[in-house]
DNA sequence: TACATATTGGGAATGATTCCTATTCTCATT
DNA sequence: AATGAGAATAGGAATCATTCCCAATATGTA
């Protein structure tokens, strides 16, 4: 139960991968759905959730848990972290210089089985910062 | 347009205040909305969802963008972390022990005017631990 | 090639959140 | 305390993202 079941490498799938891959950009489901019906015109939106969560699992890529209003999708696996505009939601990889673990500064863990963290920065992007007031996200504070 | 307008202290929002400063826990807004109905049952979810935002917006209180699922609502302002279970959802209050800023490890911030950041540990809680393979959380990887 | 079964398309269903509007409440001013 | 103007509300419909369902199809294996 622990070991990868050979997932069947589908049309859809392959596809889906490939849109991940070549793309710097943490597409939303539906934008990953454009993506692929470039070259499958006849995927449906169903498949593309179903394969992004199955992929998700398998460890192909990743889901972003600071998504904010929509989820998005993350085709690089090596470790980083995120920031993500206030203003239109668009999420950008960033760098950190100092590579300490943050999980050793947990003083109190509440019990919990400690897997992990996620480190999302929150601003306002060079875009939005241009052109002002142009609220497209709804209003969510960060932390 | 930048200092607060001074919203009214409707019956509502008063009892919104109240039910998040009473509980350690980070409720979703239905949770809120059954708060709120012990005193005031006929509020309607709506109010609840409105205020919640507006609120949150006139910081009053503080929208956790890492909920995962569903939306959860802080009534502590004081800077804290959270740690979320990946499979019941709940999300608690973590202390770390070392306060320096993230921000400063910052290397590239693509361009972005930064304003904070969110930082979330990602685990199991000790009751779902102790629950065995009891997924109530669809599998959303963390980072 | 043929089979057993995993996967798919398409559309309905669900769940969270937002929107709409006639009615009601707040509060500054009398 | 009464008034009035505008803000806020209840209730339910609408929207949006996501999941579910199932007959038809594609996939990997023998």
């Amino acid at each position: 139960m622990s070991d990868t079941p050979a997932i069947r490498m589908t049309q859809s799938r392959k596809a889906i991968l490939t849109a991940l891959g070549g793309t710097k950009a943490h597409p939303t489901a539906d934008e990953v759905y454009s993506l692929v019906r470039v070259e499958l015109p006849k995927v449906s939106l169903g498949t593309v959730y179903r394969n992004l969560d199955l992929l998700a699992t398998q460890g192909l890529i990743r889901t972003l848990a600071t998504a904010g209003e929509q989820r998005r999708y993350d085709g690089t696996l090596e470790d980083h972290d995120h920031i993500r505009c206030e203003v239109c939601g668009r999420i950008d990889d960033i760098e950190l210089g100092n590579t300490e673990r943050l999980d050793e500064l947990l003083v109190d863990d509440r019990g919990y089985e400690v897997h992990g963290y996620t480190l999302c920065f929150v601003g306002v992007c060079k875009e939005c910062a241009g052109n002002g007031t142009n609220h497209e996200e709804k209003g969510r504070g960060s932390k």
